[in-house]
DNA sequence: TGACCTTTGCAATAGTGTTGCACCGGGTTG
DNA sequence: CAACCCGGTGCAACACTATTGCAAAGGTCA
């Protein structure tokens, strides 16, 4: 039997591909948004939600996916690039959370630029969210 | 009586400087780090959890102060600079947040840049935290 | 088959954010 | 003064998100 993409992307990061991982990666190469957990537990009813909340854990852990911090009060989850490893400066782009739609968009061509730290401040990543209205919403 | 440089601060923004809020604001004066509720919570332990909590409200309201959301996985409070408004792309700074010491720090000499975002998208403010170790806890 | 490890499901809990309502004190008005 | 109004505060309850412990299920391999 032949291996999906999905099942190849999930073994390049070293991630077991198991049923539950390859759906929930295979929904979130679809979406153009990024997904949080409760869109998850909605669109995955049958599967519980703690495995849907270590599926994403465990997506982050091996840098298939990245976490952003919009205003929702819940974290949303994004695909990396392939060969991403969400490290400042590189690697990091700037998001977009829509406060009409509450969708969270990846504007990977958006790069964040170097920033002049304070001394001995050492960065590792960075959450960049740029709130208003996506296209959609626009007035 | 005189009035307290707080109190006057809190009335530029026409806040009505209640002795809760004049503590609050004299309180985050005083940190160097942004504060969260939590914080105000084991500070002002006399005080009721959803009187600080309005409080903060009311200060993000009247752009007294602003919220930082950093992967602490609670909001931070910090207070705005005299004529900020808080908006795309003045008046906007970066953050740092140190994993270590749970501490975030506002970067008022660190403007972001204005973003050349994708046609129609109409940005409001922003958040902006760069995560890593602080000066203090770096290795 | 049986030991072993990983994944999943279920239950419970912690933590954060939010709201409704009642009370209180100060100021206003009749 | 009394009736009233109103913003601020306290208390309780609740919603939602995140997280953990533990046991059952499934797969791998000697
Ligand atoms: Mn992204
Ligand atoms: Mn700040
Ligand atoms: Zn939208
Ligand atoms: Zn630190």
């Amino acid at each position: 039997m032949e291996k999906s993409d999905s099942e190849q992307r999930l073994q390049s990061r070293s991630i077991q591909p198991t049923a539950v991982r390859t759906m929930v990666l295979d929904y979130m190469i679809e979406q153009k948004a990024a997904v949080s957990l409760a869109d998850l537990e909605d669109h995955f009813s049958r599967s519980d939600r703690t495995t849907l909340y270590r599926t994403l854990k465990t997506f982050l852990e091996h840098g298939l996916a990245h976490q952003i911090h919009d205003e929702s009060g819940s974290a949303k989850y994004a695909l990396c690039a392939e060969n991403c490893t969400c490290s400042y400066p590189d690697d990091l782009h700037v998001h977009f959370y829509c406060s009409s739609c509450q969708n969270t968009f990846c504007f990977t061509e958006l790069q964040i630029p170097s920033f002049n730290l304070p001394p001995k401040f050492q960065p590792d990543h960075g959450n960049f969210v740029i709130t208003g209205r996506c296209a959609n919403c626009a007035a």
